[in-house]
DNA sequence: ATGTCAATTTACACAGTGTCAAGCAAACGA
DNA sequence: TCGTTTGCTTGACACTGTGTAAATTGACAT
């Protein structure tokens, strides 16, 4: 802990993550958040002009804070398309958890404003990145499956990586973690890369939900 | 057209749904939902105690109007287990965009609503019920993948067959609906089926994205 | 006519977001 | 030392949306 004094946008910041990182996690109003801060609610909008503003800045400041780029370095150095394609979704979805918190306060507001939804859509797009670059490589090798339309199997990916499937899993179905990568991990292979191999034992996991 | 008299509370459903359904969709308020039923706001508190109560008795509502059942009939009628998934996942696929208004709002409230959530968990088990029969199927064949577990392959199809990946994938990526279907089900098949043959040309749609 | 009962309307309470104005206190520069 | 600026506080208010309560209408049976 440095002791050091800390700005208070920083503090609203950091305050926000907490609680929307909270275990029983209910959305926080701008109340709970300058409560959490310490300082008063309208202090609050001198810093950020809105709520949305505000949640959209704490998933910045979480991507700093996580460092999102040196999870995805083993994915960039790969070889073969497929091994790519694995280390992506692998380092992917280790990273969903620790943006899960923030990103169901964004999912939840984006639906009904439209603000959020362009902030967490161009989120998703940094993500997006990823996956095009993976399915350009197996296309280099040829693991693609014949005729496959390389867009449509970024969307694809993208869509097998959303959150959402994440969630899903892992929060109404209780996987575990592991279990989680793996079985992604074996359908994205399954579907996308011709690496027939990566078929066996996909759904096999030691791990059973509760 | 009956030229019956409708009682409100159908009245009310009926303007619900056309709300919900309307091409631009915003999500509906109750002052919404009232004039266009053409009756006052605290009128729909009548018959229906909570907006959360209205748009969970849409849901039924539509239910009753779209007969589900009907559509899924060829699934029971499948001769093998890959048959009877591929039955599925067409029938699901081609239901989902006829709720897609409702399950719309519904989606949203359920971020902050706990009976909403509830409501829609109810909703989506009805669907996992065909999913866990397409699978049962396919292990009573054994053209599941070996070792594979029956929870959990029934958790996965669920998940790939869950509305967020076709709004992710129709509304969003902008994918027509056969595009979504031959995809899913090219999915499906690959991961959950030992059917090999059925990965040829899994992402090779003749309409690509706008 | 009158009582009753359901449907409806007017009015109100409450939570949450966002705005505005006035004041206060510590830091800073002349 | 005296202004000035900066960051925060307090308090009030407008607005939207949900949900509740009390008063009102209107049809229908007695």
């Amino acid at each position: 802990m440095s002791s050091e004094p800390i700005d208070t946008p920083t503090k609203i910041l950091q305050a926000t993550l907490k609680l929307l990182e909270a275990p029983d996690a209910k959305l926080p109003t701008m109340s709970d958040i300058a409560r959490a801060t310490g300082i008063s609610r309208q202090a609050v909008y001198l810093h950020f002009p809105s709520r949305t503003d505000l949640l959209v800045a704490a998933t910045r400041y979480q991507d700093r804070l996580n460092d999102i780029d040196t999870g995805l370095a083993p994915s960039r150095g790969a070889r073969s398309g497929a091994e790519r394609l694995d280390a992506f979704v692998t380092a992917w979805g280790n990273y969903i958890p620790k943006i899960y918190g923030v990103a169901r306060a964004i999912m939840a507001v984006t639906d009904t404003d439209a603000e959020a939804a362009a902030a967490w859509n161009t989120r998703m797009q940094d993500m997006r990145e990823g996956c095009s670059a993976a399915i350009s490589a197996l296309a280099e090798d040829g693991t693609l499956p014949p005729g496959t339309d390389i867009e449509q199997a970024t969307d694809l990916l993208w869509t097998i990586l959303s959150v959402r499937n994440w969630e899903n899993l892992t929060q109404t179905c209780g996987w575990s973690q592991d279990c989680y990568i793996a079985t992604i991990r074996g359908m994205a292979m399954a579907t996308l890369a011709r690496d027939l191999g990566a078929l066996t034992d996909v759904l096999a996991c030691t791990d059973p939900p509760a």
